[in-house]
DNA sequence: CTGCATCCCGCTCGATACTG
DNA sequence: CAGTATCGAGCGGGATGCAG
């Protein structure tokens, strides 16, 4: 395990932001995706999150423990060493994390799309429609 | 299209409160089941969600609109009535729906138990290891 | 290195009241 | 019926500083 984190891997400019999207908190499935490979360390995790603070992090990291999602290992040494590593539960969530990359290859261009065309024509926002007598269509 | 909706189809004592997985907003991932069986009203929405305010079912409804997922029809009729209908694009998130509650079904359980432990056994929290030398189980 | 404490900001969500 | 307007509370999340 493990080459070292790509520190761009969450590239903010990806549209993936736009995803609606989200497992549990806002940097849960980000760090699901940091351990795929195996532990890492608490810094180790820092590089790829953006520099998340450090308390925001451990939040995370906690809440993750707490739910089964995760062990946290601490080593007795000097300097102190932390590592992560899913359990299989926290592995459980690739799946769900497979599916939604597969619905954003698919669909979110046409999201995109669609809220670029509300930006750029916000003229034609409210149709009224007479009232239909009936056998409306679909 | 369509029975009532079932006012209790999002009942708040239902574990999936505690679901590691959001479709948007906070309500756009219930507004798309309530819409799966054919175009919805506005108060009818309303029903199943616990009373939203309107405000805020509105901001839902006018983010969704925008990102393309449902349609607003509204007819020039007294008193008014608007209908809010899924687009192809919003019936996608539908497998993503379904995955999520794959996912639940499966594993939402072995959550729920590990959090429950964390709270009734607070007792063992740090658990420090003595370094080991070398060659960590993995 | 790890991670807790404190302060604070912004955003989401909600309650209430009012309009076409 | 279908919203809009205004106000406010709560909370996630970030910055900074400090401790084991």
């Amino acid at each position: 395990m493990a080459n070292p984190l790509d520190p761009e891997m969450f590239d903010p400019i990806c549209p993936s932001s736009a995803m609606p999207i989200q497992i549990g908190d806002k940097w849960t499935g980000m760090v699901v995706l940091c351990l795929e490979e195996g532990p890492r360390r608490f810094t180790e995790l820092r590089v790829p999150l953006g520099g998340v603070t450090p308390k925001v992090l451990t939040q995370t990291l906690r809440a993750m423990e707490r739910d089964g999602l995760l062990t946290r290992t601490a080593y007795d040494e000097n300097p102190p060493r932390v590592e992560y590593e899913l359990t299989e539960l926290g592995r459980s969530l690739f799946s769900l994390i497979a599916a939604a990359r597969a619905w954003s290859r698919d669909h979110l261009p046409a999201l995109l799309a669609a809220r670029a065309a509300h930006e750029s024509a916000p003229a034609a926002p409210r149709l009224l429609r007479r009232s239909p007598p009936s056998g409306p269509g679909r």
